[in-house]
RNA sequence: GGGUGGGUAGCUCAGGUGGUAGAGCAUCGGCCUUUUAAGCCGGUGGUCGAGGGUUCGAGUCCCUCCCCACUCACCA
């Protein structure tokens, strides 16, 4: 379907230089029905501007938007209601001597009305001739009800403000190709409502982070990017080069470090919405870009932060539906808080059916899980196997939210270990849907618990663990000077919006995910 | 990387056991001044993902490769 590895370029036209421009954009039309279609257009592109019309205008003046527009004219009950309103053509339905045509903007569709007398032979020409669905058109007219009840714009004049040269996907049954959805977005955007609903929510439930968090208080900050030393989660990163200062530096996989560094800077509540990267496969529920919120509370411990993140998820529960209540991927899910929380060991023990809290060390551990079909490596160290168990066995049952809380040292080299028993962790996640949205943990602020922690880090990485997390000398220094108490979280909001609009993909609620790039998909030549 | 399904017109899809490639929409021409998936008549448009093989003959059977989705593995 694509036309790969083809000298495109290369090839002899008929139509001159122009033409050959489009080609890099990537075309995914065969260069007989770019002829053809394609070429069409640009021959009406011609007349249009033969004819004296600019094809490519540069505002237009409207007066409503296709909402305001019904609202006006419902307001007005039956006086005459003028308008004038842009937006692209998505149909056209010749009669003869009339057409009706059926105009998009961002807040809806709304039927137009063109007729030979309104318009008069020349315009009316124009329109039968020169215009397209996939135009952008500024109409003037005054809105009235047909006799089958559609509420209409009479149009008394229009202005040809975009002209499009490329067919618009199927009116009927839309844009499928989930390839072209994804890599040409735009087209998913323009032909599937449901789409632009996605994204619209998506934009909504990030505003309502913000406010929420702003009425408490919390201050939002913006950390680095690129860093010099990729820490704050268990992650391979993404590595590029600085010119100047020549030396690598790394796309952040988490914000975590540089975000305690402003507690121990006084501030006591600080968030940040921002990307991370991370250098791992794609799936479902990864892509190698995704937008996190982290946020941080100085004073406060993991049960104030689990308290806020039901309140807050609840919150955007409310704000999106009216109700405590989703349906996700069929179940229906009530986010009422309190959630349930659930001791990590306790999880396992109910639904994998092993007490691994009663087993010490990796070997051991190995052999208590044998008979399951867990496919570990065999250097899997204990967290390692606690994790596997977890995913495996627990996380696919948590379709109403949960906590997990209180999870092995071994996994957690960033949080406090927790009061009365040494091998936990102050540490919960949120799962919903059997989606991990999040992570938090009250923050290990003992600068010399942490050195040892990262050392541990160092060993494994020196074994050959790429994920393990590297030393931030310039980190453990901050904390030397002093870290108030406190306690963080990491919410994935992508996971969050695949939740708040039913996704099954993360590629769903992305506007551009990460996609094979088509110079790689060719024939390998 | 393994498994399953898929790739046919710009878009959405049909094409039993091999016999000259189809429909709807879009597009172009004709008719039609209240239609709304408008209708009617006619036309353009295809390297059937790529290459090789079997065959008198391949969209269809065989082989290799490419791409997509799901899934497993990897992975907060």
């Amino acid at each position: 379907m694509f036309a790969r590895g083809r000298p495109v370029r290369a090839r002899p036209r008929s139509h001159g230089g122009s033409l050959e421009l489009s080609d890099r954009t990537g075309t995914l039309l065969t260069m007989e029905q770019k002829q053809d279609l394609y070429t069409q257009r640009l021959e009406k592109l011609a007349r249009i501007r033969e004819a004296g019309e600019e094809p490519f205008k540069y505002s237009y003046p409207r007066t409503h938007t296709v909402e305001q527009a019904y609202k006006e004219y419902a307001r007005a009950d039956g006086a005459d209601t003028s308008v004038k309103l842009a937006g692209r053509l998505f149909a056209l339905r010749y009669h003869g001597k009339s057409v009706f045509g059926d105009l998009c903007d961002d807040s809806g569709k709304i039927q137009l009305f063109f007729g030979l007398n309104e318009l008069g032979g020349e315009r009316f020409e124009f329109l039968s001739k020169l215009v397209n669905i996939g135009d952008f058109l500024g109409v003037t007219g005054n809105m009235f009800t047909t006799r089958t009840n559609q509420v209409t714009v009479k149009v008394h004049d229009f202005s040809l403000l975009t002209k499009s040269l490329r067919p618009l996907p199927e009116k009927w049954h839309g844009l499928k190709d989930v390839e072209i959805r994804l890599r040409q977005r735009y087209l998913d955007l323009l032909s599937n409502e449901s789409v632009r609903e996605i994204f619209r929510k998506r934009s909504h439930v990030i505003r309502s982070i913000r406010e929420f968090l702003d009425a408490r208080g919390y201050i939002e900050v913006e950390t680095p990017m690129l860093q010099p030393i990729p820490g704050g989660a268990t992650a391979r990163p993404f590595v590029t080069h600085h010119n100047a200062l020549d030396r690598d530096l790394y796309l952040r996989i988490a914000p975590e470090l540089y975000l305690k560094r402003l507690l121990v800077g006084g501030f006591e509540k600080v968030y940040e919405i921002n990307r991370n990267f991370r250098n791992e496969g794609l799936s479902q529920r990864h892509n190698p870009e995704f937008t996190m919120l982290e946020l941080y509370h100085a004073y406060v411990d993991y049960e104030s932060i689990m308290e806020l993140v039901e309140q807050m998820v609840n919150h955007m529960v409310v704000e999106l539906t009216g109700g405590h209540r989703l349906v996700y991927q069929g179940s229906e899910i009530n986010l009422e808080p309190p959630w349930p929380r659930v001791a990590f060991f306790d999880a396992v023990r109910e639904f994998a059916g092993v007490d691994i809290e009663a087993v010490h060390g990796a070997d051991r551990a190995h052999e208590a899980v044998s008979h399951l079909k867990l496919e570990l490596d065999e250097s899997a160290g204990y967290g390692k196997i606690c994790d596997e168990l977890l995913k495996t066995y627990v996380v696919p049952k948590l379709i109403a939210p949960t906590f997990i809380v209180d999870h092995p040292a071994e996994l957690s080299p960033l949080a406090k270990r927790k009061r009365g028993n040494q091998r936990l962790t102050e540490r919960f996640q949120p799962y919903i849907g059997g989606l991990e949205m999040g992570n938090a943990f009250s923050e290990l602020n003992d600068p010399q618990e942490q050195r040892a922690r990262f050392e541990e880090q160092m060993k494994l990485r020196e074994r050959g663990d790429e994920e393990a997390q590297t030393l931030d000398e310039d980190y453990v220094t901050a904390l030397e000077y002093g870290m108030p108490p406190a306690a963080g979280l990491g919410i994935g909001v992508d996971r969050l919006v695949m939740l708040l609009t039913d996704s099954a993909s993360i590629k769903d609620v992305i506007l551009f995910p990460q996609l094979r790039t088509l110079a790689d998909a060719g024939t390998g030549e």
